[in-house]
DNA sequence: CGTGTTATTGACTTCATTCAAATTAGGTGG
DNA sequence: CCACCTAATTTGAATGAAGTCAATAACACG
């Protein structure tokens, strides 16, 4: 039982359709309703804070930032979502944060209904949004001890290893994300970023290509020391 | 179908016992297996960084924090968890905090089992777990804001306004705990949280009597005005 | 009352920010 | 392919918010 739109293996979606409808049904596979992909620009808002959280969403390509405001415009990015993250869980009925594409990126979109009504109805289900709840608070976690108590080279080496963990080939890095995004996800400015990556370079411990937009990690023992 | 030793109208208890046998078993009220209740003297570890997490854990009374800790010492307390808390919720088979008592605590600990099988076993039970999950991200993503992008003086009047809604009486509020402990769960020092609150109180947002350890917020409307 | 702990205050330093300018990358149209 | 333009990034100099170090003050408790 596969519904024809949504990629192989994916539990989400069946588990949607239980959800919404009580029973699984067959769907024709341009229905929008559920694991509908959708594509947006770059910088493309995919919902905003205080929006109805009306769907769930898992990566199919790009890179998502999900993001907090304060009233003067001082920005906080929770997280960047890579392929295959999924993002959006909410607990209440609207998102707490926004989301935007930070290049073009496609998404998929799950209708959602209350998360409680399925983890009651579907184990399967309830196993992955729960993971990945708990993935999202894990990261959390360990993003508050780095927004508390590191300090800028220690927040950089931190997020190059981090990202390096999630995408990298060989050592080397493409970063999808601005130093403005990066700066908004450390707790940091562009400016001190950017000096922190020249920094780390003088030092040996990464190389920054010309057009500064993927990283090699050169020394990973030397960023391991300043990741704590 | 109540465990005597258990707070009344409690679910997690019984849910842990089908958890843990199957099905539901009474059990006689000294059972130490769950729901038992614990005291803890101030200072006292709850458990620690690392440890096996075989019991989630609700406050009874008195304060408990959680924190992590940086090789050289620094620290986060990631939250104060007070009378009616749920803490130690972990997704892997350990706990990635370690949780201490404040002053005197007492606190109940329920034996876990994997939530995936709780979340699938029992749909009571997987909505308390998935609520308190939900409630501890959601404080932890507010909580980066604040940690990655507001001054000191916003981050206490964050904290304050924060604590007051949840253990004010007419305004006053009663820290449990320590200026060091406020420090590391702002990503201050101890003198920085002194000085803000001298601060405030010089601008007659609030009033610290003398024993220090309580405050009345004068002002909330300036409070709020600095909160966001 | 001492004594130890916790909090406040003061003086100075530092790390990161701010403001400003220069440089580089990448796209557009000739 | 190159000149031009815009946006992104880097770099420099000065400032500032919070940290550090040090001393004092206020409690809490025996």
């Amino acid at each position: 039982m596969q519904i024809a739109l949504t990629t192989a293996g994916n539990e989400i979606a069946s588990a949607a359709a239980r959800c919404a409808y009580g029973q699984p049904i067959r769907r024709a596979p341009e229905s929008p309703a559920l694991g509908s992909t959708r594509t947006f620009a770059k910088g493309a808002e995919i919902y905003a804070e205080g929006d109805r959280a009306a769907f769930i969403y898992k990566v199919a390509s790009g890179a998502i930032r999900t993001s907090k405001l304060l009233s003067d415009g001082r920005r906080q990015i929770d997280a960047f979502h890579l392929p295959g993250d999924i993002f959006g869980i909410e607990a209440g009925d609207e998102h707490r944060f926004s989301a935007e594409a930070i290049g073009e990126a496609t998404v998929i979109a799950y209708r959602r209904c209350s998360l409680e009504i399925l983890a009651a109805n579907d184990s399967v289900v309830a196993r992955q949004v729960v993971t990945a709840m708990m993935r999202a608070l894990e990261r959390a976690q360990n993003h508050m001890l780095l927004l508390g108590r590191k300090s800028a080279m220690e927040k950089i080496a931190t997020f190059l290893l981090d990202l390096a963990g999630r995408i990298s080939e060989n050592g080397q890095v493409d970063l999808p994300m601005s130093r403005i995004d990066i700066a908004d996800h450390l707790g940091l400015t562009i400016e001190t970023v950017s000096r922190s990556l020249t920094q780390l370079e003088r030092q040996g411990a990464i190389e920054v290509p010309a057009h500064r937009r993927s990283i090699v990690l050169r020394d990973t023992a030397a960023l391991r020391r300043l990741d704590d």
